[in-house]
DNA sequence: CATGAATGAGACTTCATTCAT
DNA sequence: TATGAATGAAGTCTCATTCAT
């Protein structure tokens, strides 16, 4: 719908805007190189916070600095948003990880290690693990949605973590187990750690309170002992 | 993007109803009585499918057979109706595996096993995992829910785990750690499976599938095989 | 998108509503069987007034007694709320045409005397010619209504006159012309009458003012003329 | 339905550009002094694809090849824009026709003849009739328009016509009828047919095809035949 | 003069909640 | 009690107009 604005007669009075003596307009600054970043990080904030549907898209620009048309001029829509905003701050980390497991020298007991360890600071420690509490959360609200980050997060997610595994079997370190189930194993705590982190943890609850790092480390211990092959 | 309205991929039955304890025939006379239980039962299903804010309470009523002027005879605002769903369909679980605990006769392994089993069993596989998907999802919206649904749900799922494990270590079957974290892995990957249920289980999308039972075996038997003393 | 509304926390303030002292709230009648026709009657008056885009649903519910949300309880949609007026307004006036055709039993120039008659004081006298208008300003803006339009309105109208034209020719009473430019040059000038008493005509312009009823009888006159076969 | 963006089956090139008068080469410096008719041409087209609601001024800049900021610098509003296409395409047009009925030597059957054909080669048949329809679509929104276009269009057009109808009733050609009436009886199946191009015309609509000229011949012979004197 | 990033009023539509019947 | 018509705040997105560069 193309709606008529601003015809200034149609509504019996002809809309001489803001010119009177607004409180402190906010100055116009332009900064397109700056905004798109600004916009995306406004935006991780606030999906994280409230959700996708529940954040306004006011809001995010409001928290950006910039008013609510200048949202649209970089994104056309709350959707396109929200994938920039995957696409920015989850999709990079799969390809570092991948990285790691192709070029790593030692055994895979280290490379799981190291693996967990880089996806909880980059990943679990970071606001982007608040991302997916949003989309496990809405998915099924946004029949898209679920297309576009099964096939820019979960599975290349699942195949970086199997094909590490699968790496230890292969040099025959660890007992052949299937090897997709093993990664949800390493991946589940951690995610788990997350998404509380995202929920519950920003509340001022009285419960349990949970150490990260400890947690991850009893936990790995626990699947790499597993994994070991019996001793002959 | 368009919202999905109404999908409802997963498992097949509403599983509703299922908790009316008398089964006396529907006359018009009784039905006054269990309007609470079918709203509750209408209730949790779309709150699952749907999430809090998206779910309509218009539907809510429709589903349960009444108009919208009913529910709110019952229930005097949307966020009321969600605690007492809350309140009906998760508070009473714990206290079965509790007595599961504390009477078990065998080895901790088995005990775990079994534990898992029920859980899985009465949480996992039920609607219930949905609701935790939903409190996951909105309680920063819901400030009054999370220490509600901490002490009701949260805490004493933990000590109930957490207790099993320490049986384990008292009676020299598993090794000395820290039982909270050893608790985190057992649940977390059954959590997992069961946010995972709801959320891209129920899209048509063509990523993972993942397979509980097996999942949850092989996380199982890996976790144990850890918790295992090291044969002198 | 469904957008969370009322989620009472989630923008900082808990939202209770119009409680307060708003001034002489509209006291809420239940009309259901009446508000249909009066909410058409608005939207023609507005549509006619404005044109479509320019029309804002807002205004049409005011003018109807209703707030904005009733509306949309009886019309899904502003392009809806259109056709309904068109179907309301026009659609009727064919069949009525056609049984006149039909049953005609006189000479064929007093039949299109007649027809001209009925048409003007049905359309061309009310504002169903308003809505002409605003198709032919809008349509190109408004694909899917053109098609419906067309069918709706333009092709029953055409095969009308044209029939009435026919009879003419069929009886010897006319020479032989092509009957859908005849038909053109009977309907064009009550058409353009229509157009101009809503556009110009409503306008307090110091210009030609046109007596309708005097300027069809002569263009009709003329046109007969023109019809009839030259004496031997 | 949604708005359609930029149809455009009407007769297949712009027409624009054929009003410059100076023919010099397009140099940078130049373009200067040619922008204001660039934005002339470009808001022609538009307004009537789109009518002047529908159409944006950042489309039209664009189409000029200038930016959104530029044509704010030769017009000062949307609307003044709009009167300056009028002014421009439509004003200069009733001159010649004057011009043809003064000076006529013929009968005044053929004077109607030839200004019925130049009426149409410089009126209908070019994007200035499109600007007849946008205005009576929307002039009721902008009342100042009306009072202008009335004395620079439709006054001088009714005089020009009735004056060729009066002179064939002068010279004992014609019955005497009252000419402005005549007068309309012979613009109004031309103007119908122009605005019907710029309408239902330039839409992908399967029903009436109209063929312009030989709709007119047909529609002139039967004036023009009902115009003469009887034999007697 | 020219640009185009920025602004913000305003349009359509939804839905939690109310209240006359 | 029960109903469902009615309300109106709120959300997304558009676009005429402004103004810093």
């Amino acid at each position: 719908m193309t709606p008529a604005r601003a015809i200034g007669y149609i509504n019996d009075r002809p809309v001489s805007k803001q010119m009177s003596t607004t409180p402190e307009p906010r100055t116009r600054q332009r900064r397109k190189e700056t905004r798109p970043q600004e916009l995306l990080d406004a935006a991780l904030e606030l999906f994280v916070e409230k959700g996708f549907a529940a954040t306004r898209t006011e809001e995010v620009a409001r928290r950006a600095g910039v008013s609510k048309g200048t949202l649209y001029l970089y994104y056309p829509s709350k959707e396109e948003l929200f994938k920039a905003v995957v696409r920015q701050k989850l999709s990079n980390l799969i390809a570092e990880g991948q990285d790691l497991v192709g070029n790593f020298d030692g055994d895979t007991s280290s490379l799981l290690r190291s693996l967990m360890q880089i996806w909880w600071d980059r990943f679990g420690a970071t606001p982007a693990a608040g991302i997916h509490k949003v989309v496990i959360a809405e998915v099924r609200n946004f029949p898209e949605l679920a297309q576009f980050y099964s096939d820019e997060v979960i599975v290349p997610a699942d195949r970086l973590f199997s094909s590490a595994v699968q790496r230890g079997i292969d040099r025959g370190e660890f007992r052949e187990l299937p090897v997709h189930e093993v990664a949800h194993a390493l991946m589940a705590p951690m995610i788990f750690m997350a998404l509380h982190r995202h929920s519950f943890g920003a509340c001022p609850v009285h419960g349990m309170a949970m150490e990260p790092t400890s947690l991850l480390r009893t936990q790995l211990d626990l699947v790499l002992r597993g994994l070991e092959r019996p001793n002959p």
